[in-house]
DNA sequence: TATTGTTATACTCTATAACTATA
DNA sequence: TATAGTTATAGAGTATAACAATA
């Protein structure tokens, strides 16, 4: 059978019950039922992604630095002496799109390009004095209200498996 | 101190060494190192999260649905007679942005506005045959491939913790 | 010829303002 | 006046092709 192209609506308007507040018991039809879509790990996943990196952003708001800007001062630090093509291809990041972000953290001073005596075709990118104090802030941040905030929802042991089951998902899937 | 403006490379390139296989041990600084990127949850978050989405998509690939398509088909077969705003807010898509993908969904035919009798500013959204149809076997290739192979990766019960932590994040974080 | 960094460009997602038709 | 659906638009994020300098 085909939809017919006119419906009905529950003789009552799904906001009605609410804001009436009457006295009755009734079902409140307000709340959608997510059904099967609780159980789909992507979605979930997904809904799980969005807060974290909101809840980072905020954490964050002093440094104005955002997941992908903190990912590459950290790898930066990390490793030093490794070139543009090198560290956008370990955070996933194309090399055209990794010009802007890195022009934006050499503009505020946090990281510098220095052309490679060995191939001067090669940026070779290391953090300023600046970028270091700023990512020692970034990380106190980090460690003190967003990981900890995990830490006290999912608590210490839950958080690290949490963790071990991404990046097995990460690194295997 | 800042930065000098050149740099040398250690007596040899980070690829050299790899290639050259030589018979003498030896570090190989091919690979990078994450350091505490890989501690850090939203990243390993939003890696392990394109990794699903990925796989997703092929499993999909068949059927050509996307995970914010599948989603609103799952919903509107769960909630029938809810209109578009219900629908969009609920999945956290914006009214505009839901517009283009409902006009997809309805030029395949998998889904119809309808509508409403009672408030004809509204569009009450259905499946119809085809979209039941089509939804009906998107359930059995996520449960039979998608879903399957995470099982497989991660079994049965972790998988079930793994949802339950994330399902915590993005309800209460 | 191949590679590094870069520009230009396009396509998807996401976000906001404003319009229309209804209420 | 307020709301539902829509349009237009702008901004991120991501993807590919091609160019200059260098190897």
């Amino acid at each position: 059978m085909n939809v017919s192209k006119t419906a009905e609506k529950s003789s009552e308007k799904p906001g009605d019950a609410a804001k009436g507040r009457k006295d009755v018991a009734e079902v409140l039809p307000e709340a959608l039922q997510l059904g099967e879509l609780s159980e789909q790990l992507g979605y979930v996943l997904k809904r799980a992604q969005l807060k974290v990196f909101e809840n980072f952003l905020r954490c964050m708001a002093s440094l104005q630095l955002t997941p992908a800007q903190f990912s590459v001062l950290l790898l930066v630090e990390k490793n030093p002496g490794r070139n543009q093509t090198e560290i956008a291809s370990t955070l996933g990041i194309l090399r055209p799109n990794f010009v802007a972000l890195l022009d934006n953290l050499e503009s505020r001073d946090l990281c510098a390009r220095i052309r490679s005596t060995n191939d001067r075709r090669s940026h070779i990118l290391v953090l300023t004095d600046k970028g270091k104090a700023v990512l020692a802030r970034a990380k106190k941040l980090v460690a003190t209200k967003h990981e900890a905030r995990l830490n006290e929802l999912l608590g210490q042991a839950n958080r690290e498996a949490l963790l071990e089951m991404l990046s097995k998902i990460a690194n295997e899937f």
